[in-house]
DNA sequence: AAGCGGATCGTCT
DNA sequence: GACGATCCGCTTG
């Protein structure tokens, strides 16, 4: 499947990017995800999620807003009524995707945290993209490649970058060889906001939703 | 600028 | 048989 190692190409990066990619960077690892999600939700903020499809090009954003779901005492969670074979990638190890779809038309994309029996996930809201924003807005039959429109808002993010259920459910994020993976290229997020989590009746009040200040492509921006 | 409803189907009551 | 962790286009003010 991987026809090359992932850490040597030189990355072409948009110039209307706020801030430099330092190369490819690290992957995140396992224990990254083993965390209570609203940690690992703040975490990933600034970090870029990375998508190689078929051709073998890579399309990638950095992550701007993301959501924590909880394993206990969050109604809202996919495994709030325990183990069913749609959420059963929640109940296995950390840092695998889980993908679901809804609304009889969207795809959306979480990450398990927490280890094996413990329930719990972030759900990727927004990304501002960096490698292949044109490819990412042909994929979502944008007429111009506008930032703002590409990955801002869950289901939009999972067009973006060809991520259904079928494809990408249970995958490991963290394998070497992974089509859909998480980096760290040194950027540093600078202020990160809270706010309760959007488009959800129980639980609501919860303050789950991270995302950082200032950028427009987070979704549901001013 | 904000609000409404249609699209469309897997999952669970 | 109802209801979404949504998006988009159309309406109204």
């Amino acid at each position: 499947m991987d026809r090359e190692e992932a850490g040597r190409r030189p990355e072409t990066v948009s110039a209307s990017v706020h801030a430099a990619v330092h190369g490819p960077g690290t992957v995140l690892p396992r224990h990254f995800f083993e965390r209570d999600p609203p940690h690992v939700a703040r975490a990933l903020l600034g970090k870029v999620l990375v998508r190689r499809i078929s051709d073998g090009t890579s399309l990638s954003g950095r992550i701007v807003e993301t959501e924590a779901y909880l394993g206990k005492g969050d109604a809202a969670a996919h495994s709030a009524s325990g183990l069913t074979s749609r959420n059963a990638v929640l109940f296995g190890p950390a840092g695998h995707a889980y993908v679901y779809f809804t609304y009889g038309m969207h795809f959306c994309l979480n990450v398990s945290c927490l280890p094996p029996g413990t329930p719990g996930c972030v759900l990727f809201r927004a990304l501002r993209p960096l490698e292949g924003s044109d490819a990412m807005a042909r994929a979502r039959n944008l007429g111009l490649p506008d930032p703002r429109l590409i990955a801002s808002g869950p289901a939009r993010l999972c067009q973006a970058l060809s991520i259904t259920r079928a494809a990408l459910n249970g995958a490991d994020l963290t394998a070497p060889a992974s089509s859909l993976y998480l980096c760290d290229d040194g950027f540093r997020a600078r202020r990160i906001r809270t706010s309760a989590r959007i488009g959800i009746t129980r639980s609501a009040a919860l303050p789950l939703r991270f995302y950082l200040e200032k950028e427009p492509c987070v979704s549901r921006a001013r």
